[in-house]
DNA sequence: ACAAATATTTCGTTCGGCCGAACCAAGGAC
DNA sequence: GTCCTTGGTTCGGCCGAACGAAATATTTGT
């Protein structure tokens, strides 16, 4: 699949970065939309940038204590504890009982909630499907290999750029 | 190039079918770490959602008045001032005086301070270039054609969500 | 049983960023 | 020239969200 051969000084390599080139270039724009979009979901249901972190954490990690929260997101506990005040009062987690310590809380998401949310995605989620009805599948099969190593490569560079 | 044919009900379908789900997954992820390594940029550079934005509105309309900044972030007036403030006092932006109306003040970009920062994105732009030599230059132009459609879906959701 | 450790909340404070009102220039109309 | 409008800044106040320290509740260790 794959042409390897950079060793190529001719006109293949000159196309090749070129290619590379609007590739940077689109990504560059597709990123920025991207975060747009991203922020104009999160100011439609009044969140912040911690309290969307902090949902984002619990998608991927499940229920979390106001402890593990703390560190994830790097704030202090007290100021964890406003974070799932206004989590709680927005609706979109909950505290409920450590099922064997009764000093920790654990902080759960409302699925309930989340699942509402997921109305503001549907007509998105239909442009999106509609649009790729220019690409086969195999170009899909691409676009979903691209986009896994990118999101790798921007996952690694996020982590280089935090510490 | 694009296949089409949606009303076939056998197998062709159940694999295309997969292969969007399987993409609407993978593209939630990419999202999400981009907005993860955007953020981290941002914070990187001691930069806020709102700096952020007006170096992106620089950047995309060129020099623009306070009052067109006004406009474009929704802040009132008097924030602009401090914000522009904020950015001058960061090395980003700088006040220039309008070639015509003495009243107004110009906001442009430091292209040299722009320019520095770019080193940031050295290593990635690396990583990025190495991470797509697994990749054929055609296949590349179909992440390309793909990011552009992708970008375009994504910038009409969230005007309407903006709206 | 009691002391030390752990998890979270409460309290009081601070800080950043936004706002409205008042306040200067600097145009523009008459 | 006078007056009104327009573009920006200054000032004072406000609010959300973060913090540290102290308080509270629970567990663990001896």
């Amino acid at each position: 699949m794959s042409s390897g051969g950079e060793t190529n000084g001719g006109a293949q390599g000159d196309r090749r970065a070129e290619t590379l080139q609007r590739l940077m270039e689109v990504g560059r724009v597709h990123s920025g939309v991207t975060v747009m979009f991203h922020s104009a979901i999160a100011a439609k249901q009044g969140l912040n940038a911690t309290e969307e972190k902090t949902l984002d954490l619990l998608e991927r990690h499940g229920p979390l204590t106001a402890k593990d929260l703390a560190r994830l997101t790097g704030l202090a506990p007290a100021s964890v504890t406003g974070l799932v005040d206004r989590l709680e009062a927005k609706g979109f987690a909950r505290r409920v009982k450590h099922p064997t310590d009764k000093r920790r809380v654990l902080v759960e998401l409302d699925r309930q909630k989340i699942g509402e949310l997921a109305v503001f995605f549907e007509d998105w989620a239909r442009d999106i499907v509609a649009a790729c009805e220019e690409f086969s599948t195999e170009e899909l099969e691409t676009a979903i290999r691209f986009l896994t190593v990118m999101a790798e490569a921007q996952r690694t560079a996020a982590a280089r750029l935090s510490s």
